[in-house]
DNA sequence: TATAATATTAGTAACGATTATCATTATGGT
DNA sequence: ACCATAATGATAATCGTTACTAATATTATA
């Protein structure tokens, strides 16, 4: 029966994909992993400098980036990071084409009723149930390719 | 029987918030109206420019907030525009605090199962008889006010 | 309808998060 | 230890968005 460490596991995702494991690639993802509060870059950069005082933030982004490819954190910001408007003030999902970006309405089915329009209030409420928040909006959203995208990617 | 006019409407509520009714600002929400693709910031900038040519990016920022306060549109992207980290790699929901932005796990209870960990293909799927896009993730995300800002905002 | 008070605009500069560049340094395989 | 290659740090560039300001438009009031 054969051990192996967490490094040599990280490690082991690292190369799959190419990379390396370094000392500031492990200090990000402890830092990441010390914490439960899903932090930005920023507040990443200002934990692990305390350990490497000269690291820089273009490290930080860079690092994110990789261990994010080999699979070892999730990134709360997909795609582009630019707003989009709906001119439908109702809560409704979408579904945006990670590819192209184009952002569809979900034409609503039986099995997604909770996120129908004007359920939207329902959900939330049973949401409040589970967290001491003060939940007043929720947002659902499916990411994928759209039909174009989806035939035109077939290369 | 008193019959008001779309624009008029427009006016009322702009005027709720202390705000005017510009040629800009109908400019700007008939824009987002003539189209179901959820565009972003740019895309009207140029669709108003054909109207209005001098108009600036700025008003255009300007007037997409002035909309929502009044309740003209939703904007897509709230809160912060910076990533956030997950070191859990599973698909879950989160609370997302609007006004400290702390980002928390939504502890799941019963209405809420499917959007455990685990479920995540099944919702997926459900949501992929709805629509032509291939569905590869999706993302479920509350907002509103976390226990300490509640409480702090009680002034 | 003039006038005054205030809101809005266009244009431009500033900002801030993220990316790209590139010379230097670290890593892993031989 | 040596070599090929990947990664880093420092800095500059990018780009969506905001802030600033003088000029203009709108609304309320006389």
């Amino acid at each position: 029966m054969q051990m192996i460490t967490e490094q040599e596991e990280i490690s082991r995702r690292l190369n799959i994909k190419g990379y390396r494991l370094t000392k500031q690639r492990l200090a990000v993802l402890k830092a990441l992993q010390s914490t439960k509060s899903h932090p930005d870059a920023n507040w990443i950069y200002e934990k692990v400098r305390k350990e490497i005082p000269h690291i820089s933030p273009g490290t930080i982004y860079r690092t994110l980036g990789v261990l994010k490819e080999a699979g070892l954190l999730r990134e709360l910001d997909y795609g582009s990071s630019l707003s989009h408007y709906d001119a439908n003030t109702e809560n409704h999902p979408h579904i945006v084409c990670t590819n192209c970006g184009r952002i569809d309405d979900l034409p609503l089915s039986l099995p997604l009723a909770h996120h129908a329009p004007g359920q939207a209030h329902k959900l939330e409420e049973q949401a409040s149930k589970a967290t001491d928040f003060l939940i007043t909006d929720h947002r659902l959203e499916f990411y994928g390719l759209c039909p174009h995208c989806r035939s035109s990617s077939a290369d």
